[in-house]
DNA sequence: ATGGTCGACACTCGA
């Protein structure tokens, strides 16, 4: 069977609506991980998706900031929320699902964008990016015997040289500051995670998932980062068949800043 | 070199 998953940051799910259901209408992928939802879990529009048969919905949200999502056509169980850094945001959801048979655990991440200026000791926002990036390095993708593990999200890091526009003109601006994306890095290395976007698209080419609100002409100055990420276990590496970042989505009636990302297995 | 744009919620914060 053919199992796709997208991760989108929607920057409010409720004023997003439409054009989370055109991806949908257009798209079905089998699971849609949504982050910035920026809405309490009693508001959070389940009927919509429901309606286009997205019956299994797992959320975190919170008012006003941050929020997370897994809304899918398979079951879910097992949801699970860690408050990394235990200051009560709505960061991480994680759930169990079984596509083809296969054992997947889930995780969705919304990783604190840092602020401005990438210095801990004047940016507290900065040391908490760098904690809550620590604090993930406990996460390993084999941990459990018979299952495979996918990590998703906005992981507000671009780690590699042609995730930015320029790797030189960036290294002091937060999201791909050397202690980020060497953090990152390590996470992936000593968690046994497989970068799936990379693993498809070759490392000399230029892969952004983010286009910056401020630029005056986003698609001519094309001054990207690739701060949303899909990861798996290495055993599932041999099943990706297809890596799709829609960047058209970036143009579409009032859009977020990032774009769905999506990966298509053959399991 | 600097300021530029969003969204939530209630005027400022986070991104």
């Amino acid at each position: 069977m053919t199992f796709s998953i997208t991760t989108w940051n929607i920057n409010s799910v409720r004023l997003r609506m439409p054009i989370v259901e055109q991806l949908l209408k257009e798209r079905q992928p089998d699971v849609l991980c949504l982050q910035e939802t920026k809405c309490p879990n009693e508001l959070f529009p389940f009927e919509p998706f429901r309606a286009l048969g997205y019956e299994h919905i797992e959320i975190h949200g919170q008012k006003g900031y941050h929020g997370v999502a897994v809304i899918s056509k398979l079951p879910l169980s097992e949801g699970h929320r860690r408050d990394y850094c235990s200051v009560g945001d709505a960061r991480h959801i994680s759930v169990f699902l079984s596509p083809g048979g296969k054992r997947i655990r889930l995780h969705n991440f919304y990783v604190p964008a840092g602020g401005d200026e990438p210095d801990r000791s004047v940016n507290p926002k900065f040391g908490h990016k760098l904690d809550f990036v620590e604090e993930m390095r406990a996460l390993r993708a084999d941990s459990e015997d018979g299952v495979s593990s996918i990590l998703v999200g906005d992981l507000n890091i671009a780690p590699l040289e042609h995730d930015v526009w320029s790797h030189k003109q960036m290294l002091k601006i937060v999201s791909h500051t050397p202690v980020e994306t060497e953090g990152l890095l390590a996470v992936m290395r000593e968690g046994n995670w497989l970068d799936l976007m990379r693993a498809h698209v070759p490392h000399h080419e230029k892969l952004y998932t983010w286009w910056s609100y401020r630029a005056k002409d986003w698609a001519a100055a094309d001054r990207g980062r690739r701060l949303d990420h899909i990861w798996s276990s290495p055993d599932l590496g041999p099943h990706l068949k297809a890596i799709e970042v829609l960047k058209e989505a970036r143009g579409w009636e009032r859009p977020s800043d990032h774009v769905p990302v999506t990966a298509v297995f053959d399991f």
